[in-house]
DNA sequence: TCCACCATATTGTATATACATAATAGGTTT
DNA sequence: AAACCTATTATGTATATACAATATGGTGGA
């Protein structure tokens, strides 16, 4: 044998990865209709039980749906957990009976400063800056400060996010993204107090996000929440690392 | 056809749940070693390559480790997600480069409150309170109250929790729980303060989790962190809704 | 025309079979 | 006795085959 490859990929480990990597990056959208069943195994040169195996498995994890007769899709994004469930602040809000309003105080599409840099993790870009509050029934419900990465997010400098919160926009525009949190309880210092109507120094809940797609990061965010009137709500079972 | 039954479980299906349920509910403990795949192919009744699909999904969820020629065993649970794993605050602690020493402070086998039966969600219980502190280099960190079903917990009433923290000892026995998390910015009140040796009314961070296993309480603790000094780190990916 | 029924397409599940791979156990040679 | 080789055991992957389940679309009869 002249096989030099270190590494063995079986194949349909290696299907499920290239499949997987059309879905992550678009090239196949949610809704999208794949080949039936045995011309992709056609296509990818193995037998239809392999395909199947490759198929049943990417259902198992959430990427594709598959219906008898209906043949298979990518599915739509799912909420990805229930940390990230409170993304699109709207459900939220309007989930407790109130009404929803996103009002944009500040938009600034700019050179990377030094402290975006930090954030983003990465040199030498243009970064679109956003500022806004979220609003139940007029009384402020959270704090957003963002930074989005416009290659990344096409038509993100077309939108207008005076009417929708831009959370809720990428949240529906950029399926499939990672997501850091940080979590802190901190003093609200006395201009984002102000802004949230309360007072300086009062407890106040920030989380951190910063989102990635593939390695490349997509948004940072900091929302504010006003102390004890918020608080995350997160589930977790055990379940094995992901062998992708 | 008189075929009334409504739902309809695959052979392996049926399978993977029933092994499953050996493994969460103990009867398989971790290391446990498995018969060989054709055995369990015999007991169950079905053909190896069935066989090996549900072992195939087990290993894939986590409960199961698979080694060529030295058989099945059931895996050693893991943490189960940034945020849970901060549950072991020694490891956290230890991690940040200081010493990490525990305090209990109260300890009460009684009949459940009013109070505990909301946390719990169950009536007329027996449960176990504890109260401590959790210290790195002789400086508060955290403070846990935390209550316990002893029967979901068998050993739990001999521990001496003065020496090793009960959520480090419930970590490592009661594998495969479940959790759910809320996590609040609070001003901190005064006696909590003192112990925590801060001023009342600065923010902390509080976070109370209930743990479940099979529908079952086995504990709910509120951990309270003083203010900044604190932030919880989460990773989320997309992931599909456990079939389970 | 409309409805019942059937043919068809596509996925879902199960089996038998075959060969590959990894690690142990035991025997043979030096 | 130590080193090596080989047989054996158990899992890992791939294929061909078969039949079941489900939704669509078309056909024929009242």
């Amino acid at each position: 044998m002249t096989d030099i490859s270190p590494k063995i990929a079986t194949r349909h480990d290696h299907i499920i990865g290239d499949i997987r990597t059309r879905i992550i990056e678009g090239q196949w959208a949610p809704g999208f209709q794949l080949p039936i069943e045995t011309d992709l195994a056609a296509q990818y040169g193995v037998s239809r039980m392999t395909m199947n195996k490759v198929l049943t498995q990417l259902t198992r994890e959430g990427f594709l749906l598959r219906r008898k007769k209906m043949g298979t899709r990518v599915a739509q994004p799912r909420a990805q957990s229930a940390v990230m469930a409170i993304a699109d602040i709207r459900d939220e809000v309007e989930a407790s009976g109130h009404a929803y309003r996103f009002v944009l105080h500040a938009r600034d599409l700019r050179a990377a400063t030094d402290e975006d840099t930090l954030r983003i993790g990465a040199e030498d870009q243009q970064v679109l800056w956003l500022e806004g509050l979220h609003m139940a029934d007029d009384a402020p419900f959270c704090l957003e400060s963002r930074l989005v990465n416009p290659p990344m997010a096409p038509g993100v400098l077309e939108q207008d996010f005076g009417i929708r919160a831009p959370g809720a926009w990428l949240l529906h525009t950029i399926p499939w993204s990672t997501a850091r949190h940080r979590i802190r309880a901190i003093p609200v210092t006395a201009p984002d107090a102000k802004l949230l109507r309360i007072a300086p120094g009062d407890a106040g809940l920030e989380v951190v996000r910063s989102t990635q797609v593939g390695g490349t990061w997509v948004t940072w965010v900091r929302l504010l929440y006003p102390g004890a009137d918020h608080q995350l709500i997160a589930e977790f079972a055990p379940r094995a690392v992901d062998p992708a």
